[in-house]
DNA sequence: CTGGTTTATTGCGTTTCCGCAAAGACGCTC
DNA sequence: GAGCGTCTTTGCGGAAACGCAATAAACCAG
């Protein structure tokens, strides 16, 4: 399940550390002591990594691969928070106090993650403070995005809501294609809904509706804009 | 505008540092050096403390008084995010980027702010790990608080959603009356269906819809709630 | 290629909530 | 306490989106 870095799989490079949101600008001398304190996890695609209400134990930074943050109520509507791609933290909740993790994560991809207890993530923040100093960053910028969404949610209609969400993709995940801009994540009617505040039908429908205008092009699971100036007018207007 | 401190008008002792989010717990050496690089500034009921756009120039800690934050879509359609009591943190962009407010914060009661340049709390960060760490906390919190709020406009209908809102305000500013917990933030119509993410002509039905049944009973700019537990019934079925 | 499973589409009735409009209540100032 | 501005209530019609249900398409396994 878990190894120890050294195993035969990834070697964990300073130049990837160097890259990731939480370890961006650290000094190389410290990158040895987060490399010897980390451990090694790999998940298919599907497999949780960590569920809501579980004791956060771990942090995670995405190597390779891709994950989805969801929250869940108790009668069990979900939404997707976000999704996670390599050099991004998963399980923030570590970084501070000795909590649960309020939403959960599973991988949408084969992924490989590298971990941190929750102990050894606290004891190099405090003493590497440009650590410390990134985390407050990715927090800020998560924080803010969060907000954005909000504003979108109770200010849009669904058409914006959905417009909106499927550029954030397109921005976030996005592969240029003969056709267009291909979304390189598996995304089915269901998942733009919990991104979007609505229901698969609205999301189907609308994609129906732009499909007819040749805005987008899209199959099971799977969407590609070919269009993204006249969706941006749709999110925008 | 601002003055230092030493000022007659509020003595900064190290006690009330220690009591907000982000001074909690720092050594005592450090408070002397908190204070030192720290400024005040009072705004009246209905000033702006900062703009949307601005360039994030200070950060600020409430010492007395209410702030509101907000975010704004370029048509002029507002969001409240949240509101700010005594010890909370505003401006926390100033943190990390060199970037901009992405939200506006405005007092709506007459406040008293202690505040520090982007450098002065960036150094005080770097130097003291634990205000580096009460940072992660809060804003974790604030991230977290903001991915329920999510999952509420995506998954609930209106009433739900109010009854949620008054819940989280007499929670955050609740006050014990005779007729029950009144809320002790002037608050509009119009500022709960901000806060819901509704119209204010929904929030009037709904509370008139209450009021009916004795469970809460408001005025212009107020409400007091006379049965909690029915409230919370209304939010979690 | 065949049967089963998952995912997507679409029609239709229904609900929820918006949004206009007009009237009413409250509080402040002079 | 008269007048004015702000805030609140409420009726009514209608748009938007939900949610059921049934069909269709895509994918997978054997």
């Amino acid at each position: 399940m878990r190894r120890k870095t050294g195993g035969m799989d990834f070697h964990l490079n300073p130049e990837f550390l160097q890259g990731t949101e939480l370890f961006r600008d650290v000094p190389a001398a410290a990158l040895h002591e987060i490399q010897a304190a980390s451990s090694q996890r790999r998940v298919a695609a599907g497999q949780v990594v960590f569920r809501q209400g579980d004791s956060a134990a771990a942090l995670y930074v995405v190597a390779t691969g891709r994950l989805r943050a969801t929250q869940t109520t108790a009668d069990g509507q979900q939404v997707i928070i976000r999704y996670l791609g390599p050099g991004e933290v998963a399980g923030y909740t570590t970084l501070s106090g000795g909590g649960v993790h309020p939403g959960a994560v599973i991988a949408v991809e084969d992924a490989l993650l590298i971990s941190w207890t929750s102990a050894a993530i606290k004891r190099l923040m405090a003493e590497h403070s440009s650590i410390a100093m990134n985390a407050v960053a990715f927090l800020g910028a998560r924080y803010h995005e969060m907000q954005v969404r909000i504003r979108e949610l109770s200010t849009e209609k669904v058409e914006r809501r959905i417009a909106h969400t499927v550029l954030r993709l397109v921005e976030q995940a996005g592969r240029r294609t003969a056709r267009g801009i291909e979304i390189a994540i598996p995304l089915s009617r269901q998942d733009l809904a919990e991104m979007s505040g609505t229901t698969l039908h609205t999301v189907s429908r609308t994609l129906s509706a732009w499909e007819e205008q040749k805005i987008v092009s899209c199959g099971r699971r799977r969407v590609v804009v070919a269009k993204a100036d006249v969706l941006t007018s749709i999110a925008e207007v």
